[in-house]
DNA sequence: GTGAAAGCGCTAACAA
DNA sequence: TTGTTAGCGCTTTCAC
């Protein structure tokens, strides 16, 4: 009802216990020269003037914001809400707090974070690069003004920084062997855009398996989409439609999957027997879909604690960018389990 | 390779041009009595050194961060993204940016939350309360301290404050009577904690639909849980366990609806010939699932973006706090549409 | 149309 | 153990 709202400031607290300022600030910062009761005294004193910290203040005296920001392309993608988890935590333990920009997969957006996290003074940064971003400009602004720059998942060796992700090789490489392990001898895949650097190594794990199986690399059997549900229901009705039909897909990431699973069961096919799936990020909604999705799961929350973890180490100073490979893992489920399923009506050649 | 970073300030650019800083912080304020001819110079120089302004200083001598804070209760689901997104937006036409904080549905995140925020100054909060929060005193001092406080989806009437919610009495009270229209009368709902305010509503339409309907209330057909997966399957087996079964069931959202979706298929039955289903909350994996779910949808984005129109009304000093209702929809999909199915084989009463 | 000067709230070097 | 003083970078009132 009062009104008006009194802003409490250390000297507040120093005048009310006839010290100054400085003790107060050195009191609230448990600072080792001061004596215990004069700690205690001011401690309750500003609890009972309601006192709190003015970070702003306290940022510019000391050259740093506490703040570190992450640039996603989407918080609607699950993967990226259980990576800024594992981010957050972390942050937490540093007592940093975590400011988030979405890209939305814009190069725009991107830009436009970055120049507001630069405004805002934060210590560092962790990103993933949105798939539209081909020139790296503003990461480099980063590194130039001393500012740790941690890139997970989406990364790029080009800038040359501290780096997560997951071995997308190996990956796919799994994904593309644990299909031919089921039997499958035409295995399909749906790549993305190949300036990307993960769905480029996942198209060279898909190569490699092939190779070391001893399985012909058959071009009838790539084709290239744009990453969603819709260019994956696309791209499944193309491989559909070519003369070669395949019994299996390895899809770049699980929309993909999805829309191909779409179009396979449009067509009439039945999953896994007439064509077995898997994709590739382990989304939630794999687990609930009909047949549930077999995938590649990325270890989300462990990609943003390492990350965060990495970026602390250069806040630090530490010495040279560490480029982290976490190992994914396959997860067998219902799209690509054919070896306890009916015979295949399309037997292996 | 230099090693060290210079911090351009506007002093280096006012010493660059032979004018002041207070020069040239209204020039690159676009001051109004400063002559064109010096701006452009003042433009040209700052980015000729890589000037970068420094909000903290700036928030530090206004007195206002620009920075809106925003606690939901996790990233890692689907809703909450997109309400952010609609945040986001509307922060991004008032310059302003927003500081993400997730509760992780726990009361003790939800206060450290808080009191980041007021640490960080933020201008205004945008917050979603977490399931587990009862004593609302740290949304209070937010209030206390004058700071606009907004609440979105999870609110709250004892705060008095403005918030923006889908009017989940209608919305349950048309998923339920959907249920009803496509042919069933054994209605079931499976409830969520009483505590928060949505679900009281959500139970509440359920019967109110019911009594509109002449269908008698029956306390058998109503089971309490904790809103999960996990919740959602027990709460359904307990439901199958007693004297009537029911004929369909709305779940108090689109989780437990998954739940039970996957105790109803391990039971035999089919859905929604046998028992029909409708969640809430519009996730994307109900699209996506077999059969695809039936929900109500609450215009995330539009919430977000709602939430935050109200909170810059706020910070401009607008006068009472306005409560915004959003009218939800049911999105019909195949886990409840009866009508153009086989009949059941437990015909109505 | 621009300059001079003060101050936002906090912290740290230096003094005592 | 505590006080004095200066300053982080910016904005704004008051002067000219």
């Amino acid at each position: 009802m009062s009104g008006h709202i009194i802003k409490v400031t250390i000297l507040d607290i120093a005048r009310e216990l006839n010290i100054t300022a400085a003790t107060v600030s050195r009191a609230l910062n448990d600072h080792p020269g001061i004596r215990e009761s004069t700690k205690k005294a001011v401690r309750e004193t500003a609890t009972r003037l309601n006192y709190k910290h003015n970070k702003i203040a306290s940022s510019l005296r000391l050259g740093r914001s506490s703040i570190i920001g992450v640039i996603i392309p989407s918080a609607e993608i699950n993967f990226f809400g259980s990576v800024v988890h594992g981010i957050e935590k972390v942050a937490a333990e540093n007592n940093y707090t975590v400011l988030i920009y979405q890209s939305n997969e814009l190069y725009e957006h991107e830009k436009k974070g970055v120049q507001t996290f630069l405004q805002s003074r934060v210590d560092g940064v962790l990103a993933s690069i949105s798939k539209e971003t081909i020139n790296l400009d503003h990461y480099s602004e980063i590194r130039n003004r001393g500012i740790p720059l941690v890139l997970f998942d989406r990364t790029d060796p080009r800038l040359g920084v501290a780096s997560v992700e997951v071995d997308d090789f190996a990956g796919a490489f799994q994904a593309t062997s644990h299909l031919i392990d089921e039997g499958c001898r035409r295995v399909a895949h749906i790549a993305g855009q190949q300036h990307v650097n993960i769905f480029n190594l996942r198209l060279k794990g898909y190569v490699e398996a092939l190779n070391v199986h001893n399985i012909p690399l058959n071009d009838d059997l790539i084709v290239y989409g744009k990453v969603s549900i819709d260019s994956g229901r696309e791209c499944m009705n193309q491989l559909l439609s070519r003369p070669v039909l395949p019994d299996a897909v390895f899809a770049v990431e699980d929309f993909t999957a999805l829309g191909a699973i779409q179009a396979i069961k449009a067509a009439g096919l039945r999953i896994p027997e007439d064509i077995a799936i898997i994709g590739f990020a382990n989304e939630a909604f794999g687990e609930y879909i009909t047949p549930s999705l077999s995938t590649v799961n990325q270890q989300t929350v462990a990609m943003g604690e390492e990350a965060a973890r990495l970026l602390f180490e250069g806040l630090r100073g530490g010495g040279q960018p560490r480029r982290l490979v976490l190992k994914p893992q396959v997860i067998c489920r219902g799209s690509s389990r054919r070896m306890n399923s009916a015979p295949s009506p399309f037997p292996a050649l």
